[in-house]
DNA sequence: AACTATTTATAAGA
DNA sequence: TTCTTATAAATAGTT
């Protein structure tokens, strides 16, 4: 454009070719700086020089930013591919899921007694307590129904044997006239104390547990 | 500029700003394709109006395929900081976090019984199937657990009143000399049948059942 | 990198 | 928006 128009053609010469860039390179930005400016326009430029070398400008926020809005808007036409979020606003999302799915798999490991809590912080576990505060609500529902059949079958059981002992203790009485077998008592220790008795090793009928793991089941109890 | 300079600073009057805009863009988009012609250069550029309109022009191929370049060119001279990914990369990285949290609620609701499976998809299904076969394995060897502790309550409380029961009937034959009393035997159903006795409404010490509440514990048994 | 003759861009007005 | 025009800004060629 000057002392001598230029020709729309790429400059043969190297030198010139360079400095003409590098001229016209640092007008380009200027050009661009002022617009942005002027008329309160958002703008991206980013130039590869011949030799791949990379200049760049962006005059809000970061070129990646600048991308960003850049493939939400040119996108917007075809709504098909769904959120795409300005870099910051995705570097976040990313950041706040990763946080949540770290805080669940050490709150599932938590759970199940396979970490160690000491690798938590405290963050994670304010954020587990309020969790574990649901969990427990269920855990105690289950709990609470087991405790109940459980409950119900040793009492019938319970129930069977103290109703034996004590119709034994009645046939004796009618048979002998008075009382030399000590009236059975359940202590809080849970053993009992049978006052005639030297309680160790008594031998005991295997059906017993076997009827325990028919009651449990391995399908049952806990396999919900 | 002309007629006047130009301060560099935002033009407040709409009409001027508008037309700035539209005349210094086309400068702006002429002086970066001269450059890109005179000077080999590949340029990209993107402006946003103040409205949020979108202007571009891409000197070589397309707009995305300019960015790609650029995330290649300008992410490698920084390897160290972490994940700065592709938009794509961003993007579905976002998309499986999401994936993975929505199936751990999922799970989790299900596990607990609160949602009905009929909302999860066959993936999700697939997913928590594996999911699921690691945290049955918690929560058998938790049953485990407590099956054992219970099979070892209940065997001693059954071993003793098994005793104290032979006792008295020992006692009965050697008082009687003679057997009247059927041995007693405990039924595949876990129903205890005593020959004599009709075993239906027998009451039981109350104390039985707060051994029970004292071995689960409010704050034993599942409160891990 | 600095200079300068010119071309080019563009602000204001129509 | 586009055209005109006076003038500022950009820059090719030179040093």
């Amino acid at each position: 454009m000057v002392r001598g128009k230029v020709q729309l053609r790429r400059i043969e010469n190297p030198v010139h070719r360079q400095v003409t860039f590098c001229k016209r390179r640092a007008g380009l930005l200027k050009k661009a700086r002022e617009l942005a400016v002027l008329c309160d326009a958002d703008i991206g430029i980013i130039i590869f020089s011949a030799h791949g070398k990379l200049y760049e400008l962006a005059t809000k926020g970061t070129m990646e930013g600048l991308i960003e809005r850049y493939k939400m808007t040119s996108e917007e036409p075809q709504p098909a591919s769904a959120d795409v979020n300005p870099p910051q606003e995705s570097e976040r999302e990313i950041s706040m899921l990763k946080q949540e799915i770290n805080l669940l798999h050490k709150s599932l490991r938590y759970m199940f007694g396979e970490g160690t809590s000491g690798h938590m912080t405290l963050e994670e576990m304010y954020a587990l307590e309020r969790h574990l505060e649901i969990w427990m609500e269920h855990i105690r529902t289950m709990k609470m129904q087991i405790m109940f059949q459980e409950i119900q079958s040793l009492k019938n059981k319970e129930g069977m044997l103290r109703a034996t002992n004590e119709f034994l203790q009645e046939k004796i009485v009618e048979q002998n006239g008075h009382f030399d077998v000590a009236p059975m008592t359940v202590q809080q220790n849970g053993h009992f104390d049978v006052a005639p008795l030297t309680a160790t090793d008594i031998p005991y009928p295997l059906t017993i547990q076997s009827q325990l793991n028919n009651f449990w089941g391995p399908e049952q109890g806990f396999s919900f």
